[in-house]
DNA sequence: CAATTCTTTCAGTAACGACTGAAAGGACAG
DNA sequence: CTGTCCTTTCAGTCGTTACTGAAAGAATTG
């Protein structure tokens, strides 16, 4: 288990990214490690490549068991657990964008109703100041609403639908 | 300078959201406290408002102006600095994911690239490893291009292509 | 039912980033 | 030029989160 330097540049890198999606370093590393994996690995596996406590790689894997980023896997006469990430990157993205939404942006509108709805009872607060908030409700609930439609469209489908949109912005332009 | 119950609530949660996006909690919470102003503030009132220290003030306002979510005005006989946060929900949200987009996407872009090249002398990297470095990249490119062709797109535009993929959505099921 | 192998839990520690308060730096008024 | 008002810088502290290592737990084997 020893990794080439690129691989290791891949790994480190998403390690650093992994602390500004919502995750830490180590959560993010295992996961690109499991990613460049042609087969699932031990946690011992992990525990070696990347040297770190063996339970620092048993919080780590139940986290992305968690996010549906990775699964467990068994391998015939060996009691061990073997881990894999999902391989397709679209469905990946996916699953992030799908976690991130429901950690951000879901309790972000529920706490705007709620603003909006007591708002309404707090006659002392400025008209403008009443307005933003209920323009931020706003924007983020049809924010909300085109998501959950387009997460129902197919994967090809929405390929489609973004090659459209990119030959408006060339009309548009010309 | 004193907040109802409901704005008190507003600025919290946003701080709170804020650490999640690439943020502290302060710089998040100063933010929500101005688009929530109808008229700019000065740091003093912001010291007031959240309890905070002076120099915190100082350097989070500094940050959310790098952000391009605050502007520096003044008025005509006072000394002070004044801020206010971009108004337009819309403005500020294609500012979040500008500054987002740079500083997470765009460098794992370059990263991706270079480790395609240096994986090509790497003649002991499993295929299968490298197609998914690959894979990783064409992704993120792909989405790279997308993105740029959609921000040329003015927002009405916009707005009436999001509808449109809405309406698939909703053949597709049918 | 002991011994072995693997996994999880948890208390303590280490590392990191945010925040404060004091001091320095600038700009203006008298 | 001196004093006042406001802003910025920075060293130190505080608080939070990540990580470790030891111990407990669970599953399997002979």
């Amino acid at each position: 288990m020893t990794l080439s330097p690129a691989l290791e540049k891949y790994i480190l890198h998403w390690g650093e990214m992994g602390t500004r999606w919502g995750t830490n370093r180590t959560v993010a590393q295992i996961h690109a490690l499991l990613y460049l994996s042609p087969q699932p690995l031990t946690a011992d596996d992990i525990v070696e490549a990347l040297s770190i406590a063996r339970s620092n790689v048993s919080t780590s894997i139940r986290e992305l068991q968690a996010f549906g980023l990775v699964r467990m896997t068994h391998v015939m006469g060996d009691r061990r657990d073997y881990f894999e990430a999902v391989s397709d990157v679209w469905e990946m993205f996916n699953t992030i964008m799908e976690q991130r939404w429901q950690r951000e942006i879901a309790p972000t509108v529920t706490m705007l109703k709620s603003c909006v709805a007591e708002l309404d009872d707090e006659h002392d607060v400025n008209g403008e100041t009443k307005q933003r908030v209920h323009n931020m409700l706003e924007f983020l609930s049809d924010a909300a609403d085109w998501y959950a439609e387009v997460r129902t469209i197919p994967e090809q489908r929405v390929k489609m639908l973004m090659r459209l949109g990119a030959r408006v912005a060339e009309l548009t332009r010309s």
